[in-house]
DNA sequence: AGAAAATATCATATTAACATGAAGAAAGCA
DNA sequence: TGCTTTCTTCATGTTAATATGATATTTTCT
């Protein structure tokens, strides 16, 4: 539980393989052998990320998808968003609405934690899984890391 | 997308519900009700949870459910635990096998979130959700909530 | 034009989560 | 004992996500 639908896992997978290759079309088929998913199935997922605006596609010979963008400007709640990143203000709880005026009995402890969550989709980028790396660039001194 | 399955989320609502009876036994019928959630569905939700020992059952006259033990000792963890909690160090990009070792390209950004996410449910009580107050040991000067 | 290469789409299958309704079994009480 | 109350279990239904295979459509190359 608590992680991405298949299909959007596919999808970020899918779009980091076609941004290594640095502008070239991919195809499908090659993407699939891959990554290991299904290929019609895929073919599918990246057809939404096309109607999307994240993907170009081509067809015939020669043809395949490619970046509609630089990479750098790609989040991964953008490639994830198409296939229903609906949640970001929902409730842990499931109330239909779960604000600060009402909150439910959780919500200001899942509220730090949702951020976060959200921050992470928001804020990597396709580029960042290009060349991955600890993601702290800050100058900032940390405390070492909090593993209890 | 990254949120309970419902049934895990019917289990904490049921429990948090049960944990308000404070020992008093709680009926099915009574907690669907309260829930607005499927009778039956949940009646054997609450019976794994029985079997997990995190709930104690009585038929009969005057039976229903209540907690195994005391709820500030019951965290959200242990009551998603038995419908399926399994993907505390899961990969977010779906690989079998994702360590500091062999990580896959979104690895060392995800893991503080992971880390949280995890923390969020093994630190949380059930008691805290019967008393809902903002999970902050720190006493930050805000400004007054007056409406609620 | 015709063949080949690629994506796009359609119909259908599979699976797991979620749900419902009815019948079974234990506990208490008259 | 027999009745009622309650959890327990079973059989079945519904729905959405995932997957497959066949076919259609567009593009390029000769």
């Amino acid at each position: 539980m608590m992680t991405l639908p298949q299909t959007a896992e596919y999808a970020i997978r899918a779009v980091t393989h076609i941004a290594s290759a640095d502008g070239e079309q991919v195809r499908v088929e090659d993407i699939a052998r891959a990554l290991t998913v299904p290929r019609n199935y895929l073919s599918k997922t990246l057809h939404q990320l096309a109607r999307a605006g994240i993907l170009e596609s081509t067809r015939g010979r020669g043809g395949g998808f490619r970046l509609a963008g630089p990479a750098a400007e790609l989040t991964l709640a953008d490639v994830v968003r198409p296939f229903g990143l609906t949640d970001q203000g929902r409730c842990v709880l499931g109330r239909p609405e779960c604000r600060d005026q009402s909150p439910c009995a959780a919500h200001w402890r899942w509220k730090a934690t949702a951020g976060q969550l959200s921050a992470f989709f928001s804020e990597t980028t396709i580029a960042d899984l290009l060349h991955p790396r600890p993601a702290r660039p800050r100058t900032r001194k940390r405390r070492a890391v909090a593993a209890r």
